[in-house]
DNA sequence: GAGTGGTCTAGACCACAGG
DNA sequence: CTGTGGTCTAGACCACTCA
């Protein structure tokens, strides 16, 4: 990171920062490694620390840098690539997925929820928290709804709640005959629970991914699982396993 | 939005903010409604600016909010959703698809195409450029490279560029037999070109979506689509055409 | 020209990680 | 304890839209 001048531009400055630090992160950074803290970096590009701050939002947000409370800003590693929606024919909790239940409770529907899965707004759903974890990292949080008139066999009182209660209820879900399922990505920003969950702040960016699970013309589940946008690639493949392996296009202006 | 004071609360203010917004814009506010300006906003909560506009960012990310500059804050529309690989099996340009191809140039493809697309780093691509309008909104602005030996019998002079020139590179495609594609979802920003074509400013957040037009065991071509993250929910329909017709889970804390 | 959101500043204090 | 990023303030000026 060489110069120490930002030249009078009609771009604003952050964006200008935000190009000039994504070309040194390439040229003279590696993966891992730990930038000069903010204050610093603010007063070597002559900017306000909030100006800085501004472009390392941006990069933060393309998922080049990791910023952590306490510790300070790293080059984050290039995103991982999970798959959605692959295991196409499949529940949620068929042997071999990397979802891990972690409780399960039976509530009645929020408004949303209750349209989604066309069951009148007073039913009630068990409502199975899920997370899922790659190479260590914890990358999604997700609400599992099924509604009671989805498993009407589950044994009463097998377990009032609890992960054993969510393996019961996902048990009883693959004796239905999945017909298909849809999908929707969107992004959002994690609630305090989800963020916890992901070791992130609330409000941090999430690509939220929709699936509604339909057997014999009804929907029999939704899932609504909560991505860590940062550091997560959603793929949906199509084409029998084929991979991507090299790096995101980067985004750079 | 009754209230003008917020009480005291571990948790940072802008979150708070961005709740008690979300929750007026949920009973108090219809669709298209401008809210008052940031500094009235701002006075009436008993914030900065800088923290209210914190909270309006989230909501704006959350496609709950729609600003312009010079005009004012409005209550944005639900996200409409666009689907994405659910033509399956067709190339792009296939008749019936809105997207609409605006250029077309032959030059070097970037390392990071060259690599997605296997070829040498030298090697000429076609890069189509595209937009997608739906309900008459412009949602997204798609880069499409094909390399030059993917349509050997294109014509030589047909025209130089342009929009003709673009048809020409899509209709030579088609012949070719398609035999999957492979997506991928990942947050980004948006480039300064791409902005413009979005209606947006630069670093906006966008969807990028990857697709890879697989033939003959080959890449035959490379999709980089640009969405609007604000405005587009994308849907990844597997089940035959069944589209989900509610309002997106609020994803509110 | 008046009013809007967008950018930027120079400070302050807080919450958290780590030695 | 020190050092980090996270939050917040109270201003200023700019870029844009529209009457």
């Amino acid at each position: 990171m060489g110069t120490t001048q930002l030249e009078s531009v009609p771009e604003p400055k952050y964006w200008h920062l935000r190009t000039v630090l994504s070309e040194a992160l390439d040229s003279e950074f590696s993966v891992g490694e730990i930038l000069p803290n903010e204050r610093d970096l603010a007063a070597r590009f002559g900017v306000a620390r909030a100006t800085l701050r501004q472009a390392l939002e941006q990069l933060e947000l393309e998922g080049r840098l990791q910023r952590r409370r306490g510790v300070g800003t790293t080059v984050a590693p290039p995103r991982v690539g999970v798959s959605v929606g692959t295991e196409q024919h499949a529940w949620p909790g068929t042997v071999g997925d990397d979802w891990q239940p972690a409780d399960c409770r039976l509530e009645a529907a929020s408004a949303s929820v209750a349209d989604a899965l066309e069951i009148r707004h007073d039913e009630l759903v068990h409502t199975v928290r899920r997370s899922r974890v790659t190479h260590g990292q914890p990358v999604a949080a997700e609400l599992l709804y099924v509604p009671q008139s989805s498993v009407p066999a589950l044994p009463a009182i097998d377990a009032p709640s609890g992960a054993a209660r969510a393996r019961a209820v996902l048990r009883e879900l693959q004796r239905l005959e999945l017909e298909g399922q849809d999908n929707a990505v969107e992004l959002g920003s994690a609630r305090a629970d989800d963020a916890k969950q992901l070791d992130r702040l609330p409000g941090a960016p999430v690509l939220v991914v929709t699936t509604r699970f339909l057997t014999a013309g009804r929907t029999a589940a939704l899932s609504v699982a909560t991505y860590r946008a940062d550091t997560c690639r959603l793929t949906f493949g199509d084409s029998g396993g084929v991979e991507i392996h090299q790096a995101p296009e980067r985004r750079a202006s």
